[in-house]
RNA sequence: GGUCCCGUAGCCAAGUGGCUAAGGCAAUGGACUGCAACUCCGUGAUCGCCGGUUCGAAUCCGGCCGGGACCUCCA
């Protein structure tokens, strides 16, 4: 399988490190708000990789941390009357349920900043001792110009840098391009530190809980487009001081989702909560992977809508199916996979093999709804109705859709089976009762 | 100002040197149907514009137009 490697800009064979296991870190959220719905591409897409690894048979170590201290959250804090603690808590919760909302899996290491203080701390100190870092006035600051190859991840030069950098008000820095590993402060939380009372920097604690965590080097480190630079950029500046290596075999990067071709903005109006958006969010889900990871999405109500209605579709045919064996009493029958199912299947993880090409392989899943619904209405093809549930099955595990259906009950049986009577007896008023009926239970 | 990305039918979107440019939505014609819903079958684009490279380009190169991102906290 092929994967697009941010740090060499092209596709690269997936090899892991160590056999048959995957060890995987996602850059998580900073927990000051509730998620908005480009919090959320990453969240899914990058279930979606593991899951496809799982599928493959790996073992998958998957990590994503909660950045619970830093400036947002100490505002927020303050301006809420809280801990940093309680604010950091409090969005933790509500990011688990909008993951399990949108089909995301939250059984996976969730380290916090606050968890790994003493390695952040050691892992500053081990900088400074090998002049990656100096001290300034309680502050630390990283020591870029050490760095031979800094910009290598997103492709940019130290002198273009520098020529767009502003004007740094901060005379404390070396080079306007340092960037901060502790900060000297007395406004919020703070810890005691061999460099003073204060707080760390942002782009320590990814490589710290790394470090710890997996000791050594990484299969992929994951995070959206936007951090590349400088957060992944800073991230991998401090492993190659310290480690000599890049923390991840492979980068990958998200694009970014846009709403009306814009960025989204709070100051503008423009931002969406995964919590308030008002529909399936399974349809959400297939709208995300609709389009291809690295490219920008961009999202529209009616673009969403399209998507919603599309799941719609997929779900319906599964459930058509699901129950019209569950009232033959098949559900258990032996499958018979039809060449038209074995070419859909392959064509999928082929697709899935070309990094993650969810949009082709969403395609081979719509291939499936039709032959479903082709088969559903010909004769005696109930072995091959379920090999297609089975096939279904087998997409929406990779792509973590959910359609929800379980098989139905004594009394749903017998609605449907009076319906199907009333018809054939064309008994219409009655019909249309039971009718009714089902749709009410949500069977039809 | 610097760095970079994108522009495929009304909409979403795949394809990045070679069979007739996937697929979906919408629209439209037909089939099925007690009615409706569902579903199935059919119908649409020469790939922003101009020029170049090539036997051959949506795919490579150059210019132009349009949109966006990053360089500052941001998934």
């Amino acid at each position: 399988m092929r994967i697009f490697n941010s740090l060499s800009n092209h596709l690269e064979e997936f090899k892991p490190m160590h056999k048959d296991t995957v060890n995987m870190y996602v850059c998580g959220p900073t927990v000051y708000n509730y998620i908005h719905i480009g919090n959320a591409r990453p969240v899914i897409f990058f279930d979606v990789v593991r899951r496809y690894f799982e599928y493959k048979g790996y073992t998958v170590n998957f990590v994503s941390n909660f950045t619970d201290v830093d400036d947002k959250v100490i505002t927020k804090a303050i301006e809420d009357e809280m801990e940093e603690k309680e604010v950091a808590e409090k969005f933790i919760d509500a990011f688990y349920k909008d993951a399990a909302r949108v089909g995301s899996s939250t059984k996976y290491l969730a380290p916090r900043v606050t968890e790994y203080m003493s390695s952040i701390i050691s892992y500053i100190e081990r900088l400074i001792d090998k002049g990656y870092a100096y001290t300034v006035d309680g502050d630390v600051y990283f020591r870029v110009s050490k760095i031979e190859d800094y910009g290598i991840l997103s492709g940019r030069k130290v002198e273009d840098l520098k020529e767009g950098a502003r004007i740094d008000v901060n005379v404390k820095k070396e080079n306007p391009l340092d960037f901060t590993l502790w900060k000297k402060t007395d406004v919020g939380i703070t810890w005691p530190s061999p460099f003073g009372e204060g707080r760390p920097g942002w782009h320590t604690e990814c490589v710290a809980m790394i470090n710890d965590i997996f000791d050594g080097p990484i299969d992929i480190h994951g995070g959206g487009s936007e951090i590349k630079f400088p957060h992944h950029e800073n991230e991998i500046a401090q492993a190659k001081a310290l480690e000599q290596h890049n923390i991840a075999n492979i980068w990958m990067h998200n694009g970014q989702l846009n709403i009306d071709d814009k960025k989204m903005s709070k100051s503008e109006g423009r931002m969406i909560l995964v919590k308030d958006l008002n529909v399936d969010y399974m349809g959400f889900r297939l709208f995300t992977l609709s389009t291809h990871y690295r490219s920008p999405i961009n999202y529209t109500d009616e673009i969403l809508d399209s998507y919603v209605r599309e799941w719609q579709k997929i779900r319906r045919v599964y459930k058509q199916s699901f129950y019209h064996l569950d009232l033959a009493e098949s559900l258990e029958i032996s499958p018979e996979v039809t060449e038209n199912l074995k070419a859909i299947e392959l064509r999928f993880m082929d697709a899935m093999d070309a990094d993650f090409n969810t949009a082709n392989a969403i395609t081979e899943l719509q291939n499936l709804v039709k032959y479903t619904n082709q088969t559903l209405r010909s004769k005696n093809s109930d072995k091959a109705l379920k090999a297609a549930i089975d096939l279904f099955d087998t997409f929406f595990k990779i792509l973590g859709l959910t359609p929800g259906v379980s098989p139905l009950t004594a009394s749903d049986k017998a609605i449907y089976m009076a319906w199907d009577d009333a018809r054939k007896n064309k008994d219409f008023d009655k019909a249309d009762r039971l009718r009714d009926k089902l749709n009410a239970r949500g069977i039809l």
